[in-house]
DNA sequence: TTTCTTAATTGACATAGGTCATTTTTATTG
DNA sequence: CAATAAAAATGACCTATGTCAATTAAGAAA
């Protein structure tokens, strides 16, 4: 039931048993059908949530009413608003299922607890942010510096198979453009 | 010599003198003109910086040979490379001074000893790396939610006087407008 | 101060992408 | 399977911003 997690965590840092344990005793597993939203706006953020299977996507809605994506989480990530959680205010997030999914999740105290615990796991977050940090630092030059469709295509081979995995008009919104615009992008492709 | 940074650790951390001393032993100050390369690109990155006094920007060029710049530093912030600081790869980022500046730098090695022997620097580490990430998620969603009008002026406010600090083709770059696109918007304001 | 260099402004023009309205295609559900 | 809803595609039109070239202004150096 653990594997999964487990091998992430051994894959940033050194972990004994007892580290793993100490995790492990902290997760609670949810399973959620599609289209279910795990965050609003809003809401006091609970919980981080670690996907082990399915598909989800973590958005703003602004001013105007439209959606913004700012992360897709699949298998073996780590999806909630670190903002608000860390942080203790409110949400102003979506987090929502795009297919059914089975996930873990820990609570603030459990985590600062596990922080005391096995200080190895500072280090785990510390990793993992700084990971999250340098990938959207790529997001925001490629942002800068290509079109539309070499974003596009950039983004198909980040996440493998997304396409057929997610809806469209959310692929524009994490692109940053309207949905008829991605259309056209991918018909000139085609053709 | 070394307020400043105590100050700013001990905003994240609570720091015992002995941890104080731990990092303030690893520190060199540096002092650097106008118009210098702290960092250039393919270079194996040796140092990260915390602005004592002075005001440096860190950007890309891209392969079009325009400039992206991806953070401005001032006083009380750090500012290096972190992908090829942590990641033990070249870099591909300049780092220049605007302004002649001094600074504190601390090698890898160093940094990495210091989070041996207190670990409550894995914790400010990891607090600074989410807050930056936190400041470029927002930056993401402005970029897609405003225009670039409203952007400059967060920006304004965000990095209060720059505009008197920082060339204004530097900021345009940052914002992810041309020179003359930004001038116009400048115009505007002020008519 | 004068000279030289760098930065900023401005105008003319081209184009990617936005918006709105409509149609076609694909999913979902009873 | 049919009926309905949701998503995707398409066309017409508009606007912001890019590019290139020229001019003006500001800053640095001698």
């Amino acid at each position: 039931m653990y594997e999964s997690i487990i091998s992430h965590v051994k894959n940033y840092v050194e972990a004994s048993n007892a580290h793993i344990q100490a995790l492990t005793d902290k997760l609670n597993e949810v399973c959620v059908s599609k289209h279910t939203y795990l965050l609003q706006p809003g809401t006091h953020v609970m919980h981080e949530y670690f996907v082990i299977k399915g598909c989800l996507i973590a958005y703003y809605l602004d001013s105007k009413g439209h959606k913004h994506a700012v992360q897709f989480a699949i298998e073996n990530w780590w999806v909630g608003d670190f903002d608000a959680f860390f942080n203790h205010k409110p949400s102003n997030l979506f987090i929502e299922t795009i297919e059914s999914s089975k996930l873990f999740s820990i609570t603030y105290d459990d985590l600062n607890t596990l922080f005391q615990e096995a200080p190895i796991y500072e280090r785990y977050f510390r990793l993992l942010t700084t990971n999250a940090f340098i990938a959207q630092r790529k997001r925001i030059l490629s942002a800068l510096q290509n079109d539309t469709k070499t974003r596009y295509l950039e983004f198909c081979s980040a996440y493998p198979n997304i396409e057929d995995r997610v809806p469209n008009y959310h692929i524009a919104n994490y692109l940053g453009v309207s949905a008829e615009s991605l259309s056209r992008i991918r018909r000139k492709l085609k053709g």
